[in-house]
DNA sequence: CGTAGAATTTGTGGCAGAAGCTCAT
DNA sequence: CATGAGCTTCTGCCACAAATTCTAC
């Protein structure tokens, strides 16, 4: 494919003529894979930004979602129009996406892009369409399973407070749990993507050592520094209740003991979270009205949603997080600042 | 149910003072 | 270890326009 397409659909905000199939959110640009690697190899600090898949929809906001039915990765704002309730889509084939972080070699982007069956020596070798063709089919099973992206099993304890519908007016969908055949993780750019993989590992010496290394990839699962957080059934197998278990790290919590019981009134869905001293090791446990009455299978299927959605939430949450100062209302900053003011304080107009 | 108006709440920045921290004695 | 000086960080205060909520029709 030689023929250069004037302007792509999604151009790289970098090179500008390759298209864009990445979006760093923290330079706010949309990338090809070229270009990612060239910005983010530049220092340990850039290679910190995590990067996710642009969105099939709009091709301006970073895929958080796949929508296996559709084969399509899709942002929060798009999988809410796609897939609310209302609609017959919602029934959809759904899990969370996850970004990456580093400078992975081509390698382990094929594993994260979810085609983990294909080498990289197969990936060169191979003609254009072969290598899609092979993904497309999902012939191979096995060890690829292992390297495509994951869900972690994680909450943080402010997502499970205070994350009401009230709050705010999106209301994360039910995430089913995870399919069994979870490469397709690259939605309808696959092609794209595929190319630009094989233009990389052309510059790229090859390393079949180096093959599929899933511990030197950064995912965005590592295990938190904030949290240690446990698998909750570890924990709990003597009660067989299921529950999250989230550990804060601050000490002074630990004499802390509260009990939260949450209403939602959308998902109809009662919550107790209890923050207890957990035989020495201080922990939140959460447990829907639902579960505590319904058969165990039951409660297993719905803990399993919830926790995905909960896991949204959060990774939403920490993706957006921000710690400077954020102006709400420019307009009172500017009447604030031009404001009459003794010691500091306002003073009244006259 | 929709609209208009009233009532209430929120958010804004610079300063002073309190609180916390480090270091020398 | 106790104390004090010097420095840094945190917090509350202020007025009022804008945003939000409540109420009456």
């Amino acid at each position: 494919m030689t023929a250069e397409a004037p302007t792509p659909a999604r151009p790289c905000d970098y090179c500008g003529h390759s298209t864009a199939v990445l979006y760093c959110r923290a330079d706010s640009a949309k990338l090809c894979f070229s270009c990612d690697r060239e910005v983010h190899s530049t220092n340990q600090l850039f290679s910190k930004h995590t990067r996710t898949l642009l969105c099939d929809a709009c091709d301006d906001s970073p895929a958080t979602i796949l929508c296996s039915t559709d084969t399509s990765v899709l942002c929060q704002n798009c999988d809410w129009e796609k897939h609310n309730p209302s609609l017959s889509n919602s029934l959809h084939q759904r899990r969370p996406l996850e970004g990456f972080t580093g400078c992975p070699s081509v390698s382990e982007l094929l594993s994260v892009m979810g085609f983990g069956d294909l080498s990289k020596k197969s990936l060169l070798s191979s003609p254009q369409g072969s290598a899609a063709d092979g993904f497309l089919g999902c012939e191979m099973e096995g060890l690829s399973d292992l390297f495509v992206w994951d869900a972690p099993s994680l909450v943080t304890l402010d997502d499970l407070i205070c994350s009401s519908a009230a709050s705010h007016s999106f209301q994360a969908m039910e995430v089913p749990p995870l399919p069994k055949n979870r490469k397709a993780a690259c939605g309808r750019h696959r092609e794209e993507i595929l190319s630009q993989l094989r233009e990389l590992a052309k510059s790229e010496p090859l390393d079949l050592d180096q093959y599929v290394q899933p511990g030197n990839l950064s995912s965005g699962f590592e295990p938190d520094v904030e949290f240690d957080i446990f698998p909750s059934r570890e924990w709990h197998r003597e009660s067989s209740e299921p529950m999250y278990q989230v550990v804060p790290p601050d000490p002074s919590l630990r004499t802390y003991t509260e009990e939260i019981s949450v209403k939602q009134s959308t998902s109809a869905v009662g919550e107790t979270q209890t923050y207890v001293d957990n035989g020495g090791k201080p922990s939140i446990s959460i447990k829907s009205e639902t579960q505590l009455t319904t058969p165990k299978a039951a409660a297993c299927e719905l803990t399993s949603q919830e926790r995905d959605s909960a896991l949204l939430r959060y990774k939403q949450k920490k993706k957006t997080r921000r710690y400077d100062k954020h102006i709400r209302y420019e307009s009172r900053k500017v009447r604030a600042e031009s404001r009459v003011r003794v010691k500091g304080r306002f003073a009244k107009m006259e």
